[in-house]
DNA sequence: TTTGCATAGTTTGTGATACATACTATATGA
DNA sequence: TCATATAGTATGTATCACAAACTATGCAAA
């Protein structure tokens, strides 16, 4: 799914954290997992999944460390942080009212989610 | 209510057309109305509103005309085009697919959300 | 009268970032 | 051997939200 570019913006961070809350991934495994878990749906590029961890990682928000294993291919194991979970609860309330205010303007039905 | 900088990105179009689509307004009532529509919850600047309707028109999704009454204070009038409602339409649904992916990823039920 | 507030629109500059593209490099199976 | 999938990096472009400063009008209270 092709989405307009602009779209997708601001909520890509969120996504990232979000998955990455699960267990530490490396690079091109979380792209596979975003990918899988929103239903095929949201498909970040190289070009974008890649700078976004290094911005996250310069936030204090994940940290990356190399496999510890030589013999392999190099992979750069991200982790979140505490920083990073706060950073995430918040937005993902941001998104719950951005998506509420939204849905108002539209009118749809349906858009009231409650987060823990 | 101040949302992170981004997470407004890209659906802010979107939200003006949906309003205009309802008859034609000036800037200022526009912003008004987003905010009374949307709950409170968005407010869009005018160096965020004024600027997008600018992008618009140079798109043709909206057409702008001065006030024809010369003796208030001058007022831009804007209208949705037919290109306006034809992007309108692709918009929502992209926002509907967009909010039922994050929706998959963050783990919210009841993100699916129809449109007619 | 003048002062302040709400309305109304324009313009400029800043910071952020999604994405395409090109590049290097490794592992694996046909 | 060669194609393909995996894995990460770097560069350049286009876009956009927003703050802030600016001009200007209408109106009501001090």
């Amino acid at each position: 799914m092709k989405f307009e570019r602009e779209l997708l913006k601001g909520v890509a961070p969120a996504v990232v954290l979000e998955v990455l809350s699960r267990g530490k991934m490396y690079g091109y495994e979380l792209g596979e997992a975003i990918r899988q878990r929103s239903g095929e749906i949201l498909t970040l590029g190289r070009g974008t999944l890649y700078p976004l961890l290094y911005n996250l990682e310069a936030k204090g928000l994940v940290v990356a460390e190399w496999d510890e294993n030589e013999s392999k291919r190099r992979r750069r194991y991200y982790s979140i942080t505490g920083k990073g979970r706060d950073q995430l609860a918040r937005q993902k309330d941001q998104w719950s009212q951005l998506q509420q205010a939204v849905g108002l303007v539209f009118g749809m039905p349906g858009a009231n989610v409650q987060l823990a």
